[in-house]
DNA sequence: TATCCTTTGAAGCTG
DNA sequence: CAGCTTCAAAGGATA
């Protein structure tokens, strides 16, 4: 069983991430028994993603061939490359992009499936083994058991971690699993030097090597890291400066105030630093720092249910006052982490755009994960609730919660509003809402 | 334009 | 405390 706390030093406990693992060796199991049921719940419920899954997975020989690559403009690639180089610079220097002192964290910590080439083009033999690895199967069964892993304990609280979302939809960990930049560059549109051209048949768009045509594992040599798209790129692009030019020793600590350990500090500093350079107005947190999981009021309103102020009574000023408060997202689960990295790859294999079906197939592939593999997005996902608690000490999902009044409770509220308009002796009213109710 | 769909997991709420 | 609900992301489909 994988140990996710990385060694004692970590004392926030994550044992609801470990719940999960145990009961995996029995979900193992039920998969193997259950395989032929659930494949007949998977025909009836998603033919269209086995279809398309098929279709990606028996045809990718054909598609290899037929499979064109997006030719990038070179001034643009020759612009990336650079910065690349620049990146790859400093994490030689052990600046900015020194490997994590949490082994499998920020970019470093599971290999760019996305975009398994190294610096000179060619693909690295362990990215083809890993690779391999990834993905044996494209239409694996889902089995259940997995969600046994929420935490029972109480102080589980104390290990949320913060997240808050980047007006340009650029999630905070996209420093740590951004880094398979499945935003900064299509897995599928690797430079035409770089890759051999794979068109897809259907519609021409080129797509990335699936695993049976590449390799499997993906060693981070200097190459591969260089290729690592960076986050900070849409700070340095608004800035008009080169990509990665950040001083060798990285960005200053932003949150001097938080008492963090080394891997919270790797965290906070890859992936937060840049959006607190350059603070978008509506994501400033409390203490002046933006953080990319606050969204402005106008995107999503703040619920008003749970978080009664005494400035409810009066409308205008509760307005204000609603407009004022950003928005915190919530922290994303493993799952969450997962899709948001593999989504520009299942896209690209199964040509698929669909969300909703996109989403059925990573269901299905989280599943056929490695428990060592889906440790990882656990991992990521606890130091981001970590984080998150940590910035927002007093945020809690709640703040976030609208509830749908169930029918019990309309019903309860109608009546309510029935019998104070009795005290008042309002009987048209009484009449007319008694019609309604 | 807004909502739905679809997934898993975390957390809140309800009885 | 078990079970249900909501919300995180994503983007095409639909009303």
């Amino acid at each position: 069983m994988p140990q996710l706390n990385g060694g004692g030093g970590d004392d926030l406990g994550a044992n609801d991430e470990m719940i999960p693992f145990k009961d995996e060796g029995e979900q193992e199991e039920k998969i193997s028994e259950n395989v032929s049921a659930e494949r007949d719940l998977d025909d009836v419920k998603s033919s269209l993603v086995n279809e398309s899954e098929n279709n990606s997975s028996s045809s990718d020989s054909e598609q290899a061939e037929r499979r064109p690559q997006t030719r990038p403009d070179s001034e643009s690639y020759e612009k990336t490359r650079e910065y690349f180089s620049e990146a790859l610079r400093r994490q030689q220097d052990g600046g900015f992009f020194k490997s994590p002192h949490y082994p499998g964290y920020p970019f470093l910590m599971i290999p760019d499936l996305t975009n398994p080439y190294l610096s000179n083009g060619s693909l690295s033999p362990g990215a083809r083994t890993y690779l391999h690895m990834k993905w044996p199967l494209l239409d694996v069964p889902s089995s259940a058991g997995i969600k046994d892993s929420r935490s029972p304990t109480p102080g589980h609280l104390s290990n949320k971690v913060p997240v808050v979302q980047h007006g340009h939809h650029v999630h905070p960990l996209t420093p740590l699993i951004t880094y398979s930049n499945n935003e900064h560059f299509s897995p599928g549109t690797p430079p035409s030097h770089l890759s051999p051209e794979i068109l897809d048949p259907k519609t021409g768009i080129p797509r990335t090597p699936h695993p049976s045509e590449l390799s499997p594992y993906y060693p981070l040599s200097p190459g591969a890291v260089g290729s690592i798209a960076h986050p900070l790129s849409w700070f340095m692009q608004h800035q008009g400066q080169p990509m990665y030019s950040i001083p060798p020793g990285g960005f200053r600590h932003p949150y001097p105030a938080l008492a963090m350990n080394a891997s919270m500090s790797s965290l906070v500093s890859s992936r937060f630093s840049p959006h607190m350079v350059t603070p978008p107005p509506h994501s400033l947190h409390q203490t002046g720092i933006p953080h990319p999981a606050i969204v402005s009021p106008a995107i999503k309103q703040e619920p008003s249910g749970d978080n009664i102020s005494p400035s409810m009574h009066s409308p205008v000023p509760a307005k204000k006052e609603e407009d004022k408060k950003p928005h915190i997202k919530k922290p994303l689960n493993a799952f969450m982490l997962y899709m948001k990295e593999m989504r520009a790859k299942v896209v690209a294999e199964c040509t698929l755009k669909e969300s909703a079906a996109i989403n059925q197939i990573l269901g299905r592939r989280w599943h056929s994960l490695s428990r060592e593999e889906q440790a990882k997005y656990y991992e990521l996902a606890r130091k981001e609730r970590q984080l998150h608690s940590q910035l927002y000490p007093g945020w809690s999902a709640r703040d976030n919660y609208v509830r749908t009044p169930s029918h019990s409770q309309q019903v309860q509220t109608c009546f309510s509003t029935v019998y104070f308009l009795l005290a008042k002796k309002n009987r048209k009213r009484f009449i007319s809402l008694t019609q309604v109710c």
